[in-house]
DNA sequence: CTGAAAGCGCTAACAT
DNA sequence: ATGTTAGCGCTTTCAG
């Protein structure tokens, strides 16, 4: 195997333009104290020998990788991506992220991660180790694993948790969960309804609660009881058949249901079929997440849209500013917005519950 | 900023083995020469100390960087995940080539390279500087471009041609299109239809016209003419519904319809509701891709199976491995399989057409 | 079989 | 404002 070297290197672009290896780094680097002069003379030349650095030489001395980490969890994705039933998750985290770091010089890379295994830290610090990124992104349900943020908040590589409002060390930001909810609820609340069941999600992810709240407070505002209307399922298919059926089975039944995910959402739409439900004459659903199935199914879904892309986009800037600049102490919150589609509509009138 | 340098090191490791550096070195590249005992013990300080190499420093050194380059069209890309209509090409290809790339303890990089651009090699050697891949895995239409090709040939680092039977540098490897055009239109002939149009993908993708082959071979075998009903587009919807058009107002029109992507058999299909044609009663309609959304149609679409993931392992492989063993002159071919559903069904009796 | 020395391409720190 | 020096962590010679 043929030893591969740089095809041009630093040194010939300093050769070429009749300076030193340090002007050359300035100039790629955007330093100041240079001259617009030799400014001009190292651009022409790395130009003319369309001179690129080398991130690994660029790392070894000790500055930066270029690389960001999004790190997810190893079993939800490959199940979604096995299932292939149109989770797009990780797609948005690259089209948000991906681009981002591409207007910036960087690059993403994606590193799966076993939660449940109790060599998380193990895992984690080999990628970091091996690859020594500027910056490191968690997603639920890694945002809030204490053993993982400990630990890069050790390394002293900025990171971002998506989906955490929590304090402490790395940047929390969000996708609004509270006002969402609160957003899917007043629709609902407009359209007349009065009974809104809630399915939220698991308790390791913060966000379920957080989206709790965000129901509870509009139901309050409106002064509706909520009180035996929210049950949990863990996102996936069957967990939301189970909660719907627990909501769809009380004796004043609910005339709407907000689920925490697609997939639970899709569910409670089975279930309805199933009892007899129409949706939405008899009942109307909201979703959470808003992927690319909502809009196949009939009725297609009112579903609250996370913002992934812009989401992770936002979560790459502020890692790659905060080289610079602090980052903010605050959590940062992106905000989805309601679409409106055709699972919701007015409340039946009481005769008909 | 504080100059990040490696937590644990090969010297820390050496120190705590007590041996020299290349001996660690060798140890964790499988190098012979190393006794097992010492051997043992380097291995029992690499865990104690969880050491990880770091890749930069290994690329530095002439060695290996243990990057894998997926190259994709920037914006066919962008499309789809801005679209969020489902397609899940990424996904595939990082399913199967980002975990075999994990096996190994290589990385898989996605990178979106614009086709069209007349600076494609610029783009393109970029990255190739920066991040120094010990291979490449080109998709198409990049595969056959022969700025591309001959550029990376001349690089000298392996690189796979997805979509691509041409000979030249680079490892071809197809999902046997021609064989799977075959097996689609012999699942309809077996259906008893005789008049089978094809609505094949853009010129500018070779595998297009492989397709037709096969699609021509099978009507050739069962001795029906198809002189007028081969048709293109450009994988797009709007161009399916042109294609569609076309064939569906012939004088003898096709009872059945293979079209070269889930975009252009969904306006196929769209299009024959709009002329009253019901599927599969009147015109039986075949997909090539299987991305989720074909699963969620009325009625769901029989489709050709793209083994995206499969080959993108394959490749994955294959790139590795041609470090140590030549890698194959011959196309590989990964072979997908027909999924049977419901726009499928015998042909109509003569007297309908 | 093992070790010492040299150097990959780049930047930080220190000259000038 | 520019150049010089040293060294990042590792592998590749080349000596023992």
């Amino acid at each position: 195997m043929a030893r591969r070297r740089q095809a041009v290197t630093i040194k010939h672009v300093a050769a070429d333009a009749g300076v030193s290896l340090q002007t050359v780094s300035r100039v790629i680097n955007n330093e100041p104290n240079v001259r617009p002069a030799m400014k001009e003379k190292v651009r022409a030349s790395i130009d003319r020998l369309s001179y690129v650095p080398s991130i690994a030489a660029q790392r070894m001395s000790g500055s930066r990788s270029y690389l960001i980490l999004a790190i997810n969890d190893r079993d939800r994705t490959i199940a979604d991506w096995t299932a292939r039933e149109g989770r797009d998750w990780v797609d948005q985290m690259l089209l948000g992220g991906m681009l981002t770091c591409a207007e910036r010089g960087y690059r993403m890379l994606i590193e799966l991660v076993d939660t449940h295994s109790d060599h998380v830290e193990r895992e984690l610090s080999g990628a970091i180790a091996a690859l020594q990124p500027d910056g490191v992104i968690l997603t639920p349900p890694h945002s809030e694993n204490p053993l993982i943020t400990s630990f890069l908040a050790k390394t002293g590589i900025p990171f971002a948790r998506i989906g955490s409002r929590q304090g402490g060390p790395g940047i929390a930001i969000t996708m609004g969960d509270t006002p969402n909810a609160r957003l899917a609820t007043q629709h609902l609340l407009d359209h007349g309804h009065e009974r809104i069941g809630f399915v939220a999600g698991p308790e390791e992810f913060s966000l379920s609660n957080r989206r709790i709240d965000g129901w509870k407070w509009a139901m309050d505002q409106a002064g509706h009881s909520h009180d035996d209307l929210c049950t949990r399922g863990d996102f996936g298919f069957e967990s939301g058949k189970l909660a719907a059926r627990k909501l769809l089975t009380l004796r004043d039944r609910p005339t709407a249901i907000i689920c925490s995910s697609d997939q639970m959402t899709l569910a409670a739409l089975e279930l309805a079929r199933e009892m007899g439900l129409e949706v939405p004459r008899d009942l109307s659903l909201v979703s959470f997440d808003n992927s690319p199935i909502v809009r196949f199914t009939d009725p297609a879904l009112t579903a609250v849209d996370q913002p992934i892309a812009a989401t992770a986009s936002r979560a790459v800037e502020l890692l790659i500013d905060s080289r610079n600049c602090p980052p903010p102490g605050e959590p940062v919150t992106v905000v989805g917005e309601l679409v409106v589609r055709g699972s919701t509509g007015p409340a039946p009138p009481h005769g008909r519950r």
